[in-house]
DNA sequence: ACAATAACATACGCTACCGTATGGTGCAGA
DNA sequence: TCTGCACCATACGGTAGCGTATGTTATTGT
């Protein structure tokens, strides 16, 4: 009735407990038995759910591409306004939400691992195709609005994957802005 | 007489294998044992130029810093011209290149590590000085130079982050034309 | 009331790896 | 030639984690 495979709350905690030591340690220290020591449990109910730990870490880039990247995708559909309107709306939503917190332990998996990779490198392609379709409608060649779109999310990658310490709200606020005029200015004002 | 500290040639090999375990699984994977036989060795060996598995670890970062960010800086001295054209020599040195083939693995390794962070931090903020440097001699006040040094910057990592198979050289190099022209076209042409 | 089953716990053998202890070997200098 | 040391091999005990087998409990349909 609901999917045609796995699906249950008990599942589901595994795997957002097993999203969160991927956060903190990397992937090679999410391990079923320390894993089912945070969640109070043993192995006997970890494998009553997984094959086993392969299992698990084949059902987490799912599981975070369904948790991390729709919401995003949601919230530009509620804006109304030019193509520039949007970019600002989308910083500012980034600016403030953080909605990628596993973005970078995601990635840092992605290198070692090709399926991984590919999950990541899809993920990235929706974000890049949409930012590269504001930049036509913006008025750019497609040639141009594709690699601005690069420019664009790459920098949003560049800020996440080489700080430790986060920004402040309004340092990144602020960033946001000089992006938006730097990469825009020669644009069509709306 | 050479340093004040450990230095040979055995214990360099064993740090260079250990650079090519933590590129190609992640340094998770890089154990004494697995790595002693990669080499044609044992355990004692390894037990003889270090410490502990930690000790090689922290090894690392230097043995890192000291193999592939000094080349391109050294580079960037023997360019003579206004800025344009060492950013446009830089760019064609690493489009062709590509000597940062451990940074993936180095950021995917900071991302778990505090002291590989602070190091991989450093570096980040040598190569941004270089370029806001380069943006400051072209005519950009301070803020909008270190600005737009980020800008820069990101484009590289996001490029080389986001990327599993690697682009053509030809491919590389007409995306840093692209780069280059974006990034200065509102300046003063030397 | 009573099977059946989902959801867990317990106990076990196995492997990979760590670090240590100790033994061997080639080569320098006296 | 002998000795000391740098360098490496062998052998050992210990631990963490994997997967399996099997026992236990709670719930649910009949």
């Amino acid at each position: 009735m609901t999917k045609k495979k796995e699906q249950s709350k008990d599942r589901d905690s595994w795997l957002a407990e097993a999203m969160e030591m991927l956060r903190e340690r990397g992937i090679d220290h999410v391990k079923v038995e320390p894993l089912a020591q945070r969640l109070g449990m043993t192995k006997g109910s970890f494998y009553w759910h997984f094959k086993d730990r392969h299992d698990l870490l084949r059902s987490l880039p799912e599981y975070w591409a369904r948790a991390q990247t729709d919401p995003v995708m949601a919230h530009v559909q509620t804006i109304d306004g030019g193509p520039i309107d949007k970019m600002r709306a989308i910083l500012e939503f980034l600016a403030r939400e953080d909605p990628d917190r596993y973005d970078n332990a995601m990635r840092a998996w992605a290198q070692f691992d090709p399926e991984v990779a590919a999950a990541v490198a899809q993920i990235d392609d929706r974000r890049m195709a949409l930012a590269r379709s504001l930049f036509e409608e913006a008025g750019l060649d497609p040639k141009a609005a594709a690699f601005r779109a690069r420019l664009w999310y790459f920098y949003d990658v560049g800020e996440h994957v080489t700080r430790d310490t986060p920004l402040s709200v309004e340092e990144r606020l602020e960033r946001a802005a000089l992006r938006l005029k730097l990469l825009t200015s020669d644009l069509a004002a709306d």
